[in-house]
RNA sequence: GCGAGGGUUGCCAAGCCUGGUCAAAGGCGAUGGACUCAAGAUCCAUUCCUUAGUGGUUCACCGGUUCAAAUCCGGUCCCUCGCACCA
């Protein structure tokens, strides 16, 4: 027995002795095999924007996991690993670190970032240098990856920039590609900016939403008064107009008519709509008393003053419909009880008073006035009230979902309200007599402290999405693949559906591949990272120098995804194809492959991809893109085969933020719980599709387990070292459940379950090993299924799992050991008397418990033979169909064993059918006398106890308290007495 | 707004698709015991209530289907997440 003491393992060691073998042999560099089956799998790369933490080792892990199983099933596997580099994600670090950001240079240092390589951060290119290499060697390769690393490219390689403009080539070829305006938010000095809660490209405002606004053009003499409206199917219940008494507007020149809005709203719409130009001011007071006759309802209203209405909000004019919007219910109630205010400002106070509310919308819950009755039940009188806001979000969010409009809605009547407002719109929109405008819905300011504003582009490029055909294929498709987990596979093709047009190339100074045919758009990040599984069947080539960027023409890509340019027309194809087809190799010259030929069959051989592994932010993103970009590109047989999501580890408080840091350091974390403690946490804890909370002690709980199967099993290879111990009836019980623990580890391991199968070999393994111990084996078994063991933990744990197979005395790596094709036969039978063992300890242990005896004689019964006989009769008659009591009984009295006891038969009859029937009935061995007598040296060792075997139903046997009738097939009857 | 997932016995977490074998796996924690001079580690047992063992009440809440429901259906409450040119 070694000391406590020793029995830390030296993980670090250990990591660090495999991890120089595997990569110094290169084991895991993958080439085609003729004639080998292949497993291609990839996680979805990560971006060069920070260090990475626990959470995004979840999913590599798994990957790994999977790579390195199918790998030992005699699989040739492919896993290559990249960067993604597009788009700001490096670009926002360096600008931090350029101007000193305390937090972001903190953040480094924690990591571990020396000042050398801080100092030339600030350089958007140094970051993605710097992060591939931290991904590459301090993550990946420390977790011991099985990853082909030489593959290794980021997304802004020369070769990989050719790539993307292949396949943009590809989507203009194919219609996908067209051009629109389109709204976006930007800042006039920096152009496009990214508004969104993580605040990467701006300082504040992060939660602002872009909205749309309807403009209603609303005549007043030879212009319109223009109220901007988030409700425009509220139309019909406008009552009158609102213009701030104390702001200016200007009036502004829209094509060729005249619109009055605030000077704020002209700004604004000067970037979304061409030529606005102001032509002149108007005081909000000369406003005030006038009217105006807006869209849709034929009649004039009056134009009256309302200090809510905000120049820097929509237009700073307002349309007011006080059945439905509190805001104007209150404060066309103020001013109609203000006759004061009315007279200073000109008004009328009877004609301001005759104003009613229209009803317009039937609302659940609420009578024709929602507006008025939400402000009486919450008490709002005045304008000034703040909870107007919550007020006015209630009825809209009621109204919307659950509203009607009703029958002074002209046309529009009983439709619902969520239908009315695109119709009403449209309507309006047909009829020139509305606009959109977009706002902002908080200010955001950008970096620079600019203002952030939405913009209009005029020509956006977009991939169509919606295209029919890619997407009913991409449908199809989606339905063959194997897609994990389940419920994704179902909602995939409503995804696809919902996918329309998205944007893919973007002005501005971001890091990417310019579209080839008009250079000042750069590819976006989601758009550039559709096909690159393919691309890792080339870089290798651009790594080594074989082949050259330039070389990667059209063509080149052409020929070996498209098989365009095979043998007839080989004149299209690549110079360089034509130029490799002799190296000077070992002081000769030979003809070797040419290098565009051995890049087609790779890609023949490794496309399609087998897996792609990602996070569950790509469901609704990266995956469909991905799929239909495939679809739209590339042949069928290059199509994918699966998609596996993974859920996230979650701190305290919520998801673990790379941007914002704050998480474990994973050097750290590796030294604190070790990599193979990590693996096998992610693999076990939870299934890969639940959110799991990080937690400390159960991540060390992992690293002990690790460390106490390591000690087992060298304990069990002293054990056998020099002996050759007998076989007994427990080896076959240890082989036949090791078995099919490992049958089912590999069922679940096909079915993604790493879980589940993890559990087999961590816990359910080692379990049985310890019963079988404690029963007597002596090691024969252990001998056989040592190996094994090793070999199953191998994907989990390769660090350990190697070292173990090298004390086992094995030389070569455990790694790229196959399992054994075939289980080897097992004895089943022994399990049942296992069982029955465990089962009559579990019932001991009750006795011993309710009775409080703790030492004394323990008397068994076992069953007599005609309940055994009976018990099998039921049984048979129960899988056949017959289920009543009263047929069972009658049928087990045609037996004459059972008839010799009858009283006590058609108890046992209906006590058995209800025990079957409800699956309770044990499978009792086939002799329970025998098993029992060989086994009350173990019971009473185990128990305390001293065991006598009875017979039930035996003359003259000790049973003071007629406990042996209760005996049952499979169940002994127990009686105790204390000492 | 659009969409998705979830609420299980002290905690974490299986089970739910394919109803019965579910008082409900496994882990952690807790309690007791073994081993030890002792501690830790390890091993064994217990951990809803009850009881000389095969009984009772549970799986967010309410209702329904069924001989039978954690599992199916309807409703309610609560939580989480994704998307809206960040990736």
């Amino acid at each position: 027995m070694p000391s406590d003491d020793s029995r830390a393992l030296d993980f670090a060691a250990i990591e660090a002795r495999w991890q120089g073998r595997w990569y110094g042999d290169r084991v895991f560099d993958s080439e085609p095999v003729e004639g080998a089956p292949k497993y291609f799998i990839i996680f979805a790369y990560p971006g060069t924007s920070g260090y990475l933490h626990v959470g995004h080792m979840r999913a590599y892990t798994y990957t790994d996991i999977m790579a390195r199983f199918m790998r030992m099933k005699g699989f040739n596997v492919l896993f290559p690993v990249g960067a993604h580099a597009t788009g700001n994600v490096s670009i926002t670090p360096a600008k931090k670190v350029e101007r000193g950001d305390t937090e972001t240079l903190a953040y480094f240092r924690a990591n571990g970032c020396t000042e050398d390589e801080l100092r030339k951060l600030s350089d958007p290119l140094e970051v993605v240098r710097f992060f591939s290499k931290v991904y590459v060697d301090d993550y990946w390769k420390r977790f011991g990856f099985s990853a082909d690393f030489r593959r290794f490219c980021t997304t802004i390689d020369p070769g990989y920039m050719r790539f993307i403009e292949w396949q943009f080539l590809k989507l203009k070829e194919r219609g996908l590609l067209f051009q629109k305006p389109y709204m976006g938010t930007a800042c006039l000095k920096c152009g496009p900016v990214a508004v969104d809660p993580s605040e990467t490209d701006i300082s504040s405002g992060g939660n602002a939403e872009k909205q749309e606004y309807t403009l209603l053009k609303c005549r007043s003499g030879d212009r319109y008064l223009v109220a901007a409206t988030l409700r425009p199917e509220t139309v019909y219940g406008q009552t009158n107009f609102w213009a701030n008494p104390g702001t200016e507007y200007v009036e502004i020149d829209v094509e060729g008519e005249k619109w009055v809005v605030s000077p704020e709203c002209a700004e604004k719409l000067s970037h979304q709509i061409d030529g606005v130009r102001i032509t002149g001011n108007i005081p909000g007071r000369a406003l005030i008393g006038t009217g105006c006759k807006p869209p849709v309802i034929d009649r004039e209203i009056l134009v009256l003053p309302a200090s809510f209405c905000d120049p820097n909000v929509g237009t700073g004019l307002v349309t007011s419909v006080p059945s439905d919007a509190p805001y104007d219910w209150i404060a066309l109630r103020e001013l109609q009880e203000d006759e004061a205010r009315c007279k200073s400002l000109g008004l009328d106070p009877a004609q301001v008073r005759a104003i009613e509310a229209i009803p317009i919308i039937r609302t659940p819950g609420f009578g024709p006035l929602p507006a008025k009755e939400i402000c009486e039940r919450m008490g709002i009188s005045k304008l000034g009230d703040p909870r107007l806001e919550e007020a006015t979000k209630e009825i809209y969010s009621t109204g919307f979902h659950t509203g009607v409009m009703n029958d002074l809605c002209g046309e529009f009547a009983g439709l619902n309200v969520s239908k009315a407002k695109d119709r009403m719109k449209a309507a309006m929109f047909d009829r020139g007599e509305a606009a959109l405008f977009y706002d902002m819905s908080e200010p955001v300011t950008c970096r620079c402290g600019g203002k952030v504003i939405v913009k209009k582009i005029p020509d956006q490029w977009f991939i169509d999405y919606g295209n029919r055909e890619i997407t009913d294929l991409s449908k199809e498709h989606a339905a063959s693949m194997r897609i994990m987990p389940p419920e994704y596979h179902a909602n995939l093709p409503g995804i696809l559906e919902w996918f329309q047009e998205r944007s893919c190339a973007r002005l501005g100074n971001w890091l990417g591949t310019p579209l080839p045919f008009d250079r000042r758009w750069i590819v976006e990040a989601i758009s550039d990272s559709t096909l690159y599984p393919a691309y890792y069947l080339i870089s290798k080539y651009v790594t080594s120098g074989e082949l050259r960027p330039e070389e990667m023409d059209e063509s080149f890509f052409d020929y070996i995804f498209l098989d365009k340019g095979t043998q007839a027309d080989r004149d299209g194809v690549s110079v360089r194809a034509e130029i490799v087809t002799r190296k000077y190799r070992k002081g000769k010259w030979e003809h070797i492959p040419k290098i565009a030929d051995r890049i087609r069959r790779d890609v023949e051989y490794w496309y399609p991809l087998d897996v792609n592994l990602g996070g569950k932010e790509h469901m609704t993103v990266h995956f469909p893109v991905f799929l239909m970009n495939h679809v739209a590109i590339l042949p069928v047989k290059m199509w994918p085969k699966g998609i596996l999501v993974n859920w996230y580890i979650v701190m305290k408080g919520g998801k673990i933020s790379k941007s914002k840091g704050g998480a474990e350091p994973i050097p750290d974390a590796v030294k604190l719980y070790s990599v193979d403690g990590m693996r096998l946490y992610y693999a076990h804890s939870a299934s890969p599709f639940v959110d799991v909370e990080w937690d400390d002690g159960i991540v060390r709980g992992y690293r002990q387990r690790v460390e106490r199967i390591y000690w087992q099993y060298l304990d069990a290879i002293a054990a056998i070292r020099d002996a050759s111990p007998p076989e007994s009836r427990m080896d076959r019980w240890l082989e036949a459940e090791f078995t099919s623990s490992i049958d089912r580890m590999q069922s679940f391991m096909d079915a993604f379950d790493l879980r589940a199968a993890a559990g087999e070999i961590f816990f359910t393994i080692p379990d049985r090993i310890r019963w079988y111990e404690r029963r007597g084996g002596q090691g024969a078994a252990m001998k056989r299924i040592l190996p094994l063991w090793a070999q199953a933990m191998a994907p989990f744990v390769p660090h350990v799992a190697e070292e173990l197979w090298e004390r086992l005395g094995h030389k070569d790596f455990v790694s790229t050991s196959l399992y054994p094709a075939e289980a080897p036969e097992t004895d089943r039978e022994v399990a049942a008397e296992e069982d029955y063992i465990v089962r009559l300890m579990g019932d001991l242990a009750q006795v011993r418990k309710v009775t409080g005896i703790e030492k004394g004689k323990v008397w068994l019964y076992v069953a007599e033979e005609w309940k055994c006989e009976v018990m099998a009769k039921v049984s048979g008659l129960h899988a056949s169909g017959t289920r009543d009591t009263s047929g069972l009984i009658k049928a087990v009295m045609q037996m004459p064993s059972a008839k010799a006891h009858a009283k006590e038969a058609a108890a046992f009859v209906q006590k058995a059918a209800k025990d079957i029937a409800a699956g309770q009935a044990p499978s009792p061995p086939k002799d329970e006398h025998a098993l029992l007598s060989d086994s009350t040296q173990f019971l009473s060792r185990e128990t305390g106890f001293e065991i006598v075997v009875q017979k039930a139903g035996e003359k003259g046997i000790h049973d003071p308290k007629g406990k042996a009738r209760a005996a049952a097939p499979g169940r002994p009857a127990i009686y105790a007495e204390a000492i």
